[in-house]
DNA sequence: TTAATTATTGCAATCGATTATATTATTATT
DNA sequence: AATAATAATATAATCGATTGCAATAATTAA
């Protein structure tokens, strides 16, 4: 069922019909009712594409995102996409994995689809392809970028200060006296590496010297936070508290810990980020850094729709990460 | 740049340009690799819209899901998404909801869209509501439903046979020596409502009467987990295991059972649904009925495909779950 | 009653592609 | 060299909307 359609039954033409239906002015009383009548009558929907095509907007946006099945990661773009709905916007979200060329590609791919805007998830997407492809692709179309930030004039950045989170998790140990720490990074992503940062200028406060920080590396997964608290332990045995990148490590490193008989707090305390619902469903639970990835997504959902409908707004704006103390600390 | 600007610095007409871009035949050599250049040189890439406008082909697929935020229902949409973007289709995922109305809106606007086909995940969709919106809105494009079946011309099922799954899991129980056993029910899904079957039925296999089963329900939160199971102890302390129609519930149940000093699995064994994540995360690891939501998402998907790319493939396929054993019976 | 003004409505162009058909250029045939 | 056959390219219609402008109808003013 077409304007045209609905046009030839009410014997008017397809303009008349389209004003009807956008509720534009300039169409007689009696007409407008007539024709709205078999709108409702043939349930009449305009073809989205066409629409999208002529009015230059396709009302959709972009959601681009390493890996939804991260935890925290599907709470943002379900929080964005539900936002985005209730503004009429639909969201497309892609899975571009980690790979700087995937990302750029997803790009692309919005574009070709004319997304009105975009949300990039993750300071993952802060480099240099995801820039290019944005400056080339994006022109003039409102992005922003969770938890990051890059340097071109329509996009924007929301940002947590993770830096001092970290260093805050570093003066809790302290205070109940866990010093001898060590901190596992997930990954260098410009988030981890800031987090990294806010080890060592923690531990440096603490008098430690910058160079023998026991820092580790390791992927998100149950099975490398098993792997590297066990490293950590093997190395470290007078280790007194873990501060992990990331929840699913830490929850996996609590584990560990109990399963070799080191009981948790009271010889290692453990620290995770995200504060994720993982948190309260071990055991014991899992003291984690709130940064704040919820609110995250609904400024950014905010800010592009700002910037969709042609309200102003900063460039960057900052929220402050917070611990969340539970058991394991 | 669009392809008639290529055209114009190419000298061609647009047509010339659209059969060099889409590799049709027809063309002389030479004027193809001229053309060819350009676009590599100017990187050009068509209007998804226009294309779709005209080619009555989004190549865009629909998900709809109820909330993307369960575990087990992100890793199917990610799953989805990731197998049509092999083929070259996007998804666009649309969170309904539980509301039958809601869900059927869902479909009006995948319609709208001009998606090529949908891919509705989980039995809540099987309903007289998204029946209907699919009868009126999807006529001919093919839709797959997982873990349901509704009868209409153009609609596929994926389907698990969980009632005789969870029979599975009270023989477990009993052979186990546990035979005072509890079912909580997530919600009155058809999914869970099968669930339920197969607890009843499974009772009555060891000889308990119907209607006096211990059958509990409570949504899928934690801190319902934790009412029920605090409910089931209080009107049955001699209860030797509960059989949670879900994970969630069940890690919940765990803990709740482990704060009262209850043993588990020596004095009361579990049993959740999903395999999930959380079933390594908790402790003890839970025990939990694989009904194979990641091979239906897959299998959702090859038969989405086949459909859209006019393969022929049955109306139903039937895959069986199956009991993962681990510390919590 | 006729001209001027205003309110309705229709026509036709447009968005950016694809494709059937028409046209032109090239090659083959006699 | 003239014609037939074929290859290469252009023209124009189409998809389903929106919208500026022209045309018509209705109303008001003179």
């Amino acid at each position: 069922m077409t304007i045209y359609d609905i046009a030839k039954i009410a014997g008017v033409s397809a303009s008349t019909v389209s004003r009807v239906a956008n509720n534009k002015p300039g169409i007689k009383e009696e007409t407008r009712q007539q024709i709205q009548s078999l709108l409702d009558q043939y349930d009449y929907r305009p073809n989205e594409t066409a629409r999208g095509l002529v009015n230059q907007s396709s009302r959709m946006i972009g959601i681009l995102i390493t890996d939804i099945r991260y935890e925290h990661h599907v709470d943002i773009a379900y929080h964005i996409e539900k936002e985005m709905e209730r503004h009429g916007y639909c969201s497309l979200i892609l899975n571009t994995g980690l790979s700087d060329d995937k990302k750029a590609q997803a790009i692309t791919v919005l574009s070709q689809r004319r997304v009105d805007g975009a949300i990039l998830v993750g300071s993952t997407f802060q480099c240099d392809a995801v820039k290019q492809a944005l400056a080339s692709r994006m022109e003039g179309k409102p992005v922003v970028i969770t938890n990051g930030y890059l340097d071109l004039p329509n996009v924007k950045g929301v940002l947590v200060n993770e830096k001092e989170g970290i260093e805050d998790c570093v003066h809790l140990m302290a205070k109940k006296g866990h010093k001898k720490l060590a901190f596992v990074l997930p990954n260098r992503t410009p988030s981890n590496l800031s987090k990294e940062k806010g080890f060592v200028s923690g531990m440096e406060a603490l008098g430690f010297s910058r160079d023998k920080l026991w820092i580790y590396s390791a992927p998100t997964t149950l099975e490398d936070g098993r792997r590297i608290t066990e490293q950590i332990l093997l190395e470290h045995p007078d280790v007194e508290g873990i501060i992990y990148g990331e929840d699913l490590s830490a929850v996996s490193g609590i584990r560990t810990l109990l399963d070799k008989n080191i009981p948790v707090p009271e010889q290692v305390a453990v620290i995770g980020v995200d504060n994720s619902r993982y948190c309260d469903i071990c055991y014991p639970r899992l003291t984690s850094l709130n940064n704040k990835m919820v609110e995250m997504s609904f400024e950014a959902a905010r800010i592009l729709l700002d910037d969709l409908e042609g309200r102003k707004n900063p460039e960057k704006i900052m929220l402050f990460s917070g611990i969340v103390e539970r058991e394991s600390t």
